[in-house]
DNA sequence: CATGATTAGTTTGATATCAAACTATAAATT
DNA sequence: AATTTATAGTTTGATATCAAACTAATCATG
């Protein structure tokens, strides 16, 4: 099997967008400052201000999150008054999603902070370079998660046989 | 103040970076699949593999992780006979680390499975973009640590008026 | 040399995250 | 209609990480 030699991790994908990724959560936390502005909520108020009314399934695909985190993050943002969940009359085993007023007075502040995180990061890459960059970590992502498609479906294949 | 409008996080840097960073961390954990094979020990041992006798707070700088982190996976290392630390003669503060040949046996192993994971990253991105990816992600860690180091400047000067 | 400041690594506590197992509900199958 | 299978969200437990506080050792200063 592979007995290539290995390149020093210095110089592998995988260790820069970790050690990026890492850096650029570390600044919008420190940007964030106030512990009541966390970084986490920003993403999930946004999904659900452009959503109202969205389930913690579509919650938790739209921000890659799994649900078992949502229940206590939601809980919170419910217990703070930012957001509200109402049993669906359609499924009794789901959540509709909204945003009260408060909710959205706070994302607001969210959102004054991360305009400027976004406009940093837009600049330090430069705006010819934005959309690149964007398109080659979403090939990371589509790529990676049909990988894990084809793992399961095998997995699958392998468990019948 | 910025009052400028958010753009959709879906087109944000900084939403694709953390979704390209887990999605790239689920997969080489999946390809590792042991539970002795912990995807975190693989930059922690090869960084050793090429600096024996580094103290721990190299290593720390190196692989980015703090030092209250690595004495857990060190202890942990040390205990699976990994690696093994003494105290330095120049600094009894200090150990110098080593691997033993067990690690270096356990590091190849890691060293397999992490070439295909390195490999694929390669591909996906395409080998004609993979130097600029790799340049734009140094960028933000260079650009995020000079900021966190003119805010602790900032913050000391506050301090000291 | 004595004292105060700094530093290497450790301990402690908090945080966010996911997987597995779970309960209630809904959908599919018999 | 009854039974089996699948699913929405919850609970539980494990994991990795960092910041703050700490101890012992080292460095800088008078």
């Amino acid at each position: 099997m592979p007995s290539a030699r290995p390149v020093a991790v210095e110089q592998t994908i995988a260790y820069h967008l970790r050690l990026a990724q890492e850096a650029s959560f570390a600044a919008i936390r420190r940007r964030f400052g106030d512990p009541d502005l966390k970084p986490g909520h920003y993403t999930i108020l946004s999904i659900i201000a452009r959503n109202p009314g969205l389930t913690q399934g579509e919650l938790s695909r739209a921000s890659a999150r799994d649900t078992s985190t949502l229940t206590s993050t939601l809980s919170e943002l419910s217990r703070k008054g930012y957001v509200q969940r109402q049993r669906s009359d359609v499924d009794r085993r789901s959540y509709r999603i909204e945003l009260t007023s408060a909710g959205k007075t706070h994302l607001a502040r969210l959102e004054d902070l991360a305009v400027v995180h976004d406009a940093l990061l837009d600049q330090i890459v430069g705006p010819e370079n934005k959309s690149d960059l964007i398109s080659m970590l979403k090939r990371i992502q589509d790529a990676l998660s049909v990988e894990t498609t084809l793992q399961a479906a095998q997995q699958a294949a392998v468990e019948t046989a």
